[in-house]
DNA sequence: ATGGTTGTAAAACAA
């Protein structure tokens, strides 16, 4: 079972592109982020055509998330339940076969200690939160998505430049590892030592090309779930594409 | 250096 994230910035531009990869690489669960579609818009009947069920919560504009699935979802769950503030749509749940799947477009925060950087950290910890109230660790379960955190130094193109920025920052990384703490392994991490490795490169300065980018974009799995990794791999052949995504996909194949 | 690019949506704003 391949398991994938990918934040497409825009799902009507990026509709081309995402058929043809679900045809090229066939994965069995797709999460999506940056949809940028409210729900009377979403493609369904071309992502269906495809071979994908699909979940979308999505506003015009900005944010949206969507799970597309071979197999039906259950359990649709959009948003934390009983969250704190009303947070922009940016959180999607669902039983797939075996699986639980989360898919989460966690904020970007612009620049540390900026309000959007509290916004960031707030919804952090309504993340951590729903997992403790509402989800069971011992299930198998993957948190998917844009998290708009490098884990790690190794994650970063040039530590010495970006640390303690936005992505980088001590504060934001620690509200990560509490919410990993609850009981997630990263499984591209799992299964691949080297650093160097990124998701995601600005669209400006020529940062594909140059290779200043930044792995901000994850699949995660309870540990027992992460023991079925197989493989866990980043396609950068979408972002080679004229008009991509500013992310590649992210996939993970679970012997399962 | 406060630049550069893309998407949304129609002037900024978010990333």
């Amino acid at each position: 079972m391949i398991v994938a994230s990918w934040n497409v910035n825009s799902i009507s531009v990026r509709l081309p592109h995402i058929l043809e990869w679900l045809q090229e690489v066939n994965p069995d669960v797709v999460c999506l982020q940056e949809t940028k579609s409210v729900d009377e818009k979403f493609p369904l009947a071309q992502l269906n055509e495809a071979g994908y069920q699909c979940s979308f919560f999505g506003e015009r504009a900005y944010n949206g998330v969507a799970i597309l699935s071979k197999l039906p979802a259950e359990n649709i769950q959009k948003g934390f339940i009983g969250e704190q503030e009303p947070f922009s749509r940016r959180f999607i749940e669902a039983k797939v076969g075996p699986i639980y799947v989360l898919n989460c477009y966690i904020p970007n925060g612009q620049a540390v200690g900026s309000e959007k950087y509290e916004y960031k950290l707030r919804w952090l910890e309504s993340l951590k939160s729903y997992l403790h109230q509402h989800k069971n660790s011992a299930l198998p379960t993957v948190l998917c998505g844009d998290f708009n955190i490098c884990p790690l130094d190794v994650d970063i193109c040039k530590p010495e430049e970006f640390l303690g920025t936005i992505m980088c920052s001590d504060v934001e990384r620690q509200a990560l590892d509490e919410i990993k703490n609850w009981g997630f392994v990263d499984t591209f991490r799992k299964v691949n030592e080297q650093g160097g490795e990124y998701t995601w490169w600005d669209y400006r300065m020529g940062a594909f090309r140059r290779n200043l980018g930044f792995r901000i974009d994850h699949i995660w799995a309870t540990s027992a779930l992460c023991e079925k990794v197989s493989r866990s791999w980043i396609d950068k052949s979408p972002r080679k594409k004229e008009r991509p995504s500013d992310h590649a996909p992210l996939l993970t194949e679970f012997s399962i």
